[in-house]
This record gives C-alpha cells, structure tokens and sequence, in this order.
DNA sequence: GTCTATAGCCAGATAGAC
DNA sequence: GTCTATCTGGCTATAGAC
C-alpha cells in the first residue's frame, strides 16, 4: 500500500516537474502572459485537460514557477554567501551580487518573471513572499556580520527620516536581525539598487552604452558596498573584528 | 485641396491618437503581450481590420505606444530638470528622480512596458533608441553642469576598469558632453539604480517592507547624489562656481 | 477609409467515457 | 489519471465590395 502511494507520488512528482520544465521553455518563447497549458501539454504528448490533474488552473501554474524561480535564485545567493564565508565584507558582498547576476543571466525569462513587470490579471499569493525574500536575507546577512565584528560606520550624515527609520525597525523585528534600523534600510536600498543594474543589463537598456557589463556591474556594486560601509570593516567570520572597535 | 488634405490629415492625427488611447487603457488592464488590435477596434466601435490602416501591424502600435512612453517620461525628467535651473546640483538631481517616480506612479503600465521584461517576440526598433535616452540625459546635464562649475570630485578611490572607462569615453563622444569619462559612467550606474528603486516599488518588491515610500526614495536619491559627488559643489546655472576649484 | 466575410489559428475550462 | 469531444471565446491578417 505504502508502496504504491509512493510509487504514485514519484510519478506525480515526476510529471509535476516535466510541465514545470516545458512550462519554463516555453515561458522563454512566449513569455508569462501567453503562458498556455494547452501548449504545455502539447509539447508534452499529453492532452490539455489531463493537466488540470496537476495545476487546477494556469494561474497555479504560474504561481509555482514563480516560486520556483524565487527558489532557485535565492539558493545561488545563499551558496554564494556561503562559499564566501571567510572573505572580507566587500567581497561576501560582490559575491552575493554576482550570483545575482550570474543568474540572471543564465535564465533571463525566469528572472523577468519574478523582477519585470507583473503579469497582468495575476496577483501573487501570499506563498510567494517567502521564497521572494532569500536574496534579499543574504545581502542582510552580510551587512550584519560584518556588522557585529564592531562598528563599521562613522556617523551617518544626515540622519534617515523618521518613517524610513520606522519601516526599517518594523522589518528588523520581522527577520530577527541585529543589524541598526538605518543601516536596515541602507541595505534595502542597496538590494533595489543592485536589481536595477541587472534589470538595466537584462532588459536591454546597456545596449549600445555599456559593452563591459562585468566589468561595469562589479564596480557598480563594490560601490555600493561602499555607500554601505562594507570597506571599513574587517573579515566576518573571524567574530571579533580588528578593523574598527566599538 | 490643400484642406481637404489638412481636414483629411487632422482626422487621421485624431483617429490615431483615439487608438493609441484606448490601446494605453488596454494596456493597463491586460499587459503588453495581450494587447490586441482587435479588442482596441471592438472599443472604439470600428472593426479590426480598419485599424491596418493606421498601424501596418500589431507591433507597429506597440511601438508608437513604446516611443510615446519614453518621450513623456523624458518630457517630464526635462522639464522637472528645466524647473529647478537655479537650484543646487543636488536638488536638480532629486527633481528629476522624483520627476521619474512620479510619471511611473501615475502610469504604471507605460512605465512597465519600457523598463520591465520586453515584451516576449518583439524587437524594438532603432527609432526607439533616441526617446529612451532622454531621462538619462536629463541625468547626465544635472552632473555635467555641476562639474562645469569646477573639479567637486576628490580622487576616484580605486579607478574604474579600463573598459568601463572605454565603454564612457565612446559615449561622451557620441553625446558630445564634457564631463570626464569616469563620472559619466558613475552617472549610468546612478541611472541604472535609480530605475531599480522605481522598479521595486512599483512592481511590488517594496510591498510589507517600505511603506514610507516617498521618504525612503528621496534618500536612495540623495545617497546617489552624494555617491557621484554632487554634494561638493556649488549651485550650477551661476556658471563660476563658489564651493570647489580646479 | 471603412465595411463584411473569411481563413487559419489559438486559448481556458468542463463533461463524461474508460 | 488520461482520454475524446465540446463549448465559448479569442486572435492576426487579408480579400474585395462600397
């Protein structure tokens, strides 16, 4: 019995991963507004409404593509971080980024999903938020070791405004993050940032004005590291830092 | 003749606006990918295929609509840009971000077609390169008239690459600018990022997590400024500057 | 320039047999 | 779970009358 259901899971779970696999091809060709189950199940030898028996309806589809998406640049981040570990804070940080890039790059339709213009009828459930969030929680967490090695940053020029400095508090709770509200919201200004340049590069707008991408987005976000302070601050891993005191 | 050729040419002019009209409102409720010459006919109570006669074909509109986009989005940067002449180099910069915010707040989804995902199976054509470049010009004149006011950028830290610099060089010859080389390519990234905050919020990425959105885009904007140098200089339409000295 | 008509496609979703 | 069949709608684009 047991047998058999776990034998009909793995073909469900197989079959799941086939549409989701054609499904992604084709969002490469056709984009996710024209995203059709009926074409899925073409290419697939199947007949449309057998995927019903998988996704109850396209937006389902969709939503799962999104998530997976999200996923997948949210592991490449995360590896990233983690095979930078003993690098210095700019450079944990040019790695994350670069990851970002990287795979962008290597699935542009993918990325365009989940950083391009919404898709228009479709509302993202609350499950996407998640998933959504993995990039974003390597570039904190960078911040913020680099952060609790002491005190990296001088004074903070003008101080933020009050709202932003609200918002930023309202988030560190959220995440569970030691990182000062300011120094919070630098970092998601940062992260919108950083997709800019690789919205910029993706979608076109370097065409004919920057040739040297790599070189260009490496400097771009070593600078924004800068901005952040990521410069004036030892190597993280080591816990107590020897670059700035407290 | 000739007016009947005027009369004849107004009612085009008129029935061409009409389409690329209801075309925008279709835009906004189903996306650029679906947007139909059709349904547009069906709205304006004429039948598709009059529609050929006024767009040879479906891309065609998109186009038009594309080219409209970036001009109105260009028109207000300029004009923002035109308004704050008198003002220090800093407030001209944030007018023309803030100017860019607010045309994409007010037109989301013409906004979305120029700077999120392209459009799937449609290539744009050369003739939208010059309208896409105006908002980044508007950029680049705020920078440009604060250098000319003297040098108000101490060293350059690490130089930027060869190839960036290569890359900026080709384009200042190409826009016939002053400003050096390093600087106009520390501007594109500004302007990469820039669109990367409007992106953010717009597509939804700020949703639970920035809710004091002015607030937090006026200081993204500022730390930009800051980041290019534009802090360090004296107000640019006075033309001898007062603040920094070559 | 606008109309009717048509060709040749495509889609999402459901019903009911097997 | 998969199939056939079907409903109901959509689309781009063209031909040819007026």
């Amino acid at each position: 019995m047991t047998a058999i259901r776990g034998a009909r899971e793995r073909a469900r779970i197989e079959v799941t991963a086939a549409i989701k696999d054609e499904a992604r091809r084709q969002l490469a060709a056709a984009g996710a507004a024209k995203l059709s189950l009926r074409a899925v199940a073409r290419e697939l030898g199947m007949v449309s409404s057998a995927l019903y028996r998988y996704f109850p309806s396209r937006d389902d589809l969709l939503t799962a593509l999104i998530i997976d998406a999200y996923d997948a640049l949210g592991e490449a981040a995360e590896q990233a971080l983690a095979k930078a570990f003993h690098d210095t804070p700019v450079d944990r940080w040019t790695a994350v980024c670069r990851a970002v890039r990287a795979w962008a790059l290597a699935r542009p339709h993918e990325y365009g999903l989940i950083y391009g213009s919404p898709v228009p009828g479709y509302s993202a459930p609350e499950a996407t938020i998640e998933p959504a969030s993995r990039v974003g929680l390597a570039l904190i967490a960078v911040v913020g070791d680099a952060h609790a090695t002491g005190v990296f940053r001088v004074p903070d020029e003008p101080p933020a405004p009050e709202a932003v400095l609200r918002d930023a508090g309202r988030l560190r709770e959220r995440l569970g993050v030691t990182l000062p509200a300011p120094l919070l919201a630098e970092t998601v200004a940062a992260c919108a940032q950083l997709f800019g340049l690789v919205n910029f590069e993706l979608f076109g707008q370097f065409n004919r004005v920057v040739e040297a991408r790599e070189e260009f987005f490496d400097r771009a976000v070593l600078r924004l590291a800068r901005g952040i302070g990521l410069d004036r601050c030892a190597p993280a891993a080591a816990g107590g830092g020897d670059g700035a005191g407290a």
